[in-house]
DNA sequence: TATTTGCTAAACCAAACGGTTATACATACT
DNA sequence: AGTATGTATAACCGTTTGGTTTAGCAAATA
């Protein structure tokens, strides 16, 4: 049964982002992922559960060893739910600049 | 001085999203906002504090009445630390596919 | 002036978070 | 067989989160 995190409260901590930027780069076990922090390798595990449970990592057990890989299919939703706002920011008559305006 | 809150972390919390989708729509006041979500006003008035303190969100006070605007700049910082990894989500090839193809 | 309205602030609370250390355990090495 | 390695799990802990209720206050209304 999986416990269908949610991504935005995955991609929150920025440990976790830099796990997923580590990763982009190259499958890699879980040891080295936790040798490019400053935290204890149960840290790291839990960071990296989080992440599998919403899909942004997959790990695959090879021997005594656990292979991470990002998905990064998880962060379309993302991507969308931001982008969906990209006209407000980009519009140069955007509510907001209207208001700095206003108070300048 | 601004407590410079993450905008990652300010829309982990999906009643902090949905209070931005309202907003994309019309300005409104804070209990306006409130109105549209089963919980105590003060709630709202933390959640829309931690939106202002990230620049999701400017009040303006008018009279008694805090009218909220979102202010959507702060989103371009998601947008694109997500889209980065775009190219390896819509890749065909994406190293996810094929550990998935593996285990089917 | 008295009352209502819109909102903030304070005190409180349970649950979740992000870390730790210690322990356990399966796999690989000697 | 015994030891070392890679990782998971458990127990624990302080802090943060997300909500509550109560009280307070300034602005609008009667």
């Amino acid at each position: 049964m999986k416990a269908r995190r949610d991504v935005f409260q995955a991609i929150a901590d920025p440990t976790r982002r830099a796990i997923i930027g580590l990763l982009a780069q190259q499958t890699l076990t879980l040891n080295t992922v936790a040798e490019n922090f400053s935290m204890s390798q149960p840290a790291i595990s839990k960071h990296m559960r989080i992440l599998t449970e919403c899909g942004l990592v997959i790990i695959v057990k090879q021997g005594r060893e656990r292979h991470c890989t990002a998905s990064f299919k998880a962060l379309e939703e993302v991507a969308q739910w931001a982008e969906q706002y990209r006209r407000f920011w980009t519009d140069r008559l955007d509510t907001l600049e209207q208001l700095l305006n206003e108070e300048e």
